[in-house]
RNA sequence: GGAGGAAUGGCAGAGUGGUCGAAUGCGGCAGUCUUGAAAACUGUUGAGGGUCACACCUCCGGGGGUUCGAAUCCCUCUUCCUCCGCCA
């Protein structure tokens, strides 16, 4: 959520700059102003109001306290119509203020000024690529093939027991999986991040702390007897740990990481591009998030985003880093760079993590603040990433560690494993 | 699920109708002392709105009510604790 202020005294400029995503807030930010101002002004009123009462309040009692009854009694009737002029300001201060709440809802976040302009995923900006693209055989599977000849995946299975898009790992399947899990998380503890266990379900609030509510409802499952939502990524439970804290200056940088599985609806697509693992309702992920002063929010996203590298470099996965531009880019964030590893069997590039700078967007949702060195409070900046998703990860391992005896298993996750073949 | 108790500032914890935005302690910040640090001592320190700055307004779990006036009384919801029941 924007900050008032902001939209005060820069509207212009955020207009100029929401342009990038390919936007005209224009009409929004208006009607923000527009209601900012009248919210005030109502509010003023009521305060003056207020203050009348509460000045006859005292005088009253200070009557009664002398024995003035008489007089307290006449002091009383005219605080008769204050009460009633308070009660009419009150509720024009509340409708003007839930309809400014809801425009702000509406407004995403100011893209960082280096995000490049541009409308789909084709605008996004290559900035980095690494690895080599291992030449396979002719007859080399792409990754759902390759689960059902080793029987380590079961889609058919899952649609059984639940539908399509749950699917069950088997046996050497559901081994790596666990031990990418643990392997990921292990990365991420080494490098400064607290491993947390978070709940899987989240109430309302914590949606509306990281920007899934409100009007984006339909994408995440709602149990409705308990009014509770399936977490779509373990950003919102480990986010919204946050939410309402003041935090000293010193506590920066906060660093979790948490395993959750991550519960997405994601209806209306279909082909090649969600076969197999390549998009799922059930996933595995690896989160992590940064809760970082202003200052250093930029610093500490490029440290997450080398951080990512040197996992990709050791499972020697051929990768590539975008900046995304935006149209592309996620309503709550400012920056964001996908990470995409090159899957040798689709010939085609898979999103694997996606690293995130929200600035103040879900701070100001969250009132996550902290007090600055002067005595002042303020809004931190939060940023996550992934680290990594796993379904995409197994893909690429599957696909381009593949041979004609089997499919190797990356070294530094034998020891996990427990084996280096599945074949 | 049944019975009782509780929810107050960053934390702990007083406060049962006006003098309470709220004692006290801890923590934080500043200073004295010290080569430096610690300790000790002194001062300072809730959040939000509003203002150029004051004034002023709001906030004692959420919502509603009583009253001229509510942290304090009433209703309701939520959460937590204790005991009982059930249970991985």
């Amino acid at each position: 959520m924007l900050q008032l202020q902001a939209i005060r005294e820069n509207k212009e400029a955020l207009i100029a700059a929401l342009n990038k995503r390919g936007i005209d807030a224009t009409a929004l930010l208006d009607t923000v102003a527009q209601l900012d101002e009248q919210r005030r002004a109502t509010q003023t009123q009521l305060d003056a109001t207020l203050a009348n009462a509460n000045k006859l309040s005292k005088e009253i009692g200070q009557l009664f306290k002398t024995g003035k009854a008489q007089e307290a009694n006449v002091l009383k009737e005219r605080t008769t119509a204050l009460k009633e002029e308070s009660k009419t300001l009150t509720d024009t201060l509340n409708t003007s203020a839930e309809a400014l709440q809801k425009a702000l809802y509406q407004i995403p976040n100011v893209p960082h000024s280096s995000v490049p302009a541009g409308v789909t995923e084709a605008d996004n900006e290559e900035i980095f690529q690494e690895g080599a693209i291992p030449t396979l055989n002719a007859d080399a599977l792409p990754h759902w093939e390759l689960a059902k000849k080793y029987d380590i995946i079961d889609f058919e299975l899952g649609v059984k027991i639940t539908g399509a898009g749950f699917p069950v790992y088997k046996g050497k399947g559901a081994r790596l999986q666990r031990a990418l899990i643990s392997y990921f998380l292990d990365k991420n503890s080494a490098a400064g991040y607290t491993e947390m266990q978070v709940p899987h379900l989240v109430n309302e609030a914590s949606g509306l702390g990281t920007g899934q509510l409100p009007d984006k409802e339909g994408q995440m499952y709602h149990v409705g007897e308990d009014d509770l939502y399936l977490i779509p990524t373990a950003e919102v439970p480990v986010t919204n740990l946050m939410r309402n804290e003041l935090v000293a200056e010193n506590d920066f940088p906060i660093c979790y990481t948490a395993y959750t599985p991550c519960f997405r609806r994601e209806a209306g697509s279909y082909g090649a591009h969600v076969r197999g693992l390549n998009r799922l309702h059930q996933f595995d992920k690896v989160e992590i998030v940064r809760v970082e002063h202003p200052s250093e929010s930029y610093n500490a996203l490029d440290g997450m985003v080398e951080h990512i590298k040197t996992i990709l470099r050791e499972l020697q996965l051929p990768f590539r880093i975008l900046r995304l531009c935006g149209g592309d880019l996620g309503f709550t964030a400012a920056l964001t760079y996908d990470f995409e590893v090159f899957s040798t069997a689709q010939d085609r590039w898979l999103e694997i993590s996606s690293v995130s700078n929200f600035e103040t967007y879900q701070a100001n949702r969250l009132k996550l603040r902290y007090k600055d060195s002067d005595g002042k409070s303020r809004l931190a900046h939060t940023l996550n990433g992934s680290a990594l998703a796993l379904p995409r990860v197994l893909a690429g391992i599957l696909e381009n560690y593949q041979t004609a005896d089997g499919i190797n298993i990356p070294e530094v996750l034998v020891p996990y494993c427990g084996f280096d073949t599945i074949g």
